[in-house]
DNA sequence: GGCTTGCGTAAGCATTTGCTAACATAATTT
DNA sequence: AAATTATGTTAGCAAATGCTTACGCAAGCC
């Protein structure tokens, strides 16, 4: 979550989400920062599982891991589903059999 | 993102999920921090819209705005939602009527 | 072998961040 | 009104963060 909290990092996954795309072309997406800034990102985002790399040659292709990002929506989802589940919980304790 | 990015305040935020609670209530939890601490947190939090204060004679009760939580759940989901977007385009672009 | 290309890494720097300690403020109690 | 309670705020600090510049290193080409 923190690592997405970096908005060039969130940006660099949504563009590596559905298409391998090598550093120099993710890089290519952000002007205003160096190349090497970038892929100093990439290394965040490869050390947190977010993002997979595979080497071409020399070039490397990264691409989404989405099972890791699938794993942070039902983190979330668990904020809901643990709620449920203390109401369920207050509701045994105060209606015992 | 960011904001829950912070392990405590998202701890925070799982705590005033389905309760309201205090300010000194919520600080009762982290024993290693001071107080003052998390009022900065709960002040972060509040300034990201994630909780909500209501003030009760002297104390202040927060709790979560499941809404802005909602938010980036969607948030997350449109990754996915994208793709698959992007993939109808690619579709329709080399598959001409 | 030497040059170039594509990329990571290390050093250094300014900014941000999370924290503590001390103080400020409003509501309650006595 | 003075003391107390519940909480925010400020100043200051150490650590983390994102960045640039410079360098290192492997893969292909001449």
């Amino acid at each position: 979550m923190k690592t997405l909290g970096e908005p060039k990092r969130c940006e660099i996954v949504r563009l590596v989400w559905s298409e391998e795309l090598a550093a120099a072309e993710i890089a290519a997406h952000f002007p205003d920062v160096t190349r090497s800034a970038i892929s100093q990102h990439l290394g965040v985002l490869r050390n947190a599982g977010l993002v997979t790399e595979r080497r071409e040659g020399v070039r490397r292709l990264y691409t989404a891991n989405q099972a890791e990002l699938e794993r942070l929506r039902s983190f979330l989802d668990s904020f809901w589903s643990d709620s449920l589940a203390r109401l369920r919980d207050l509701a045994e304790s105060s209606e015992p059999a």
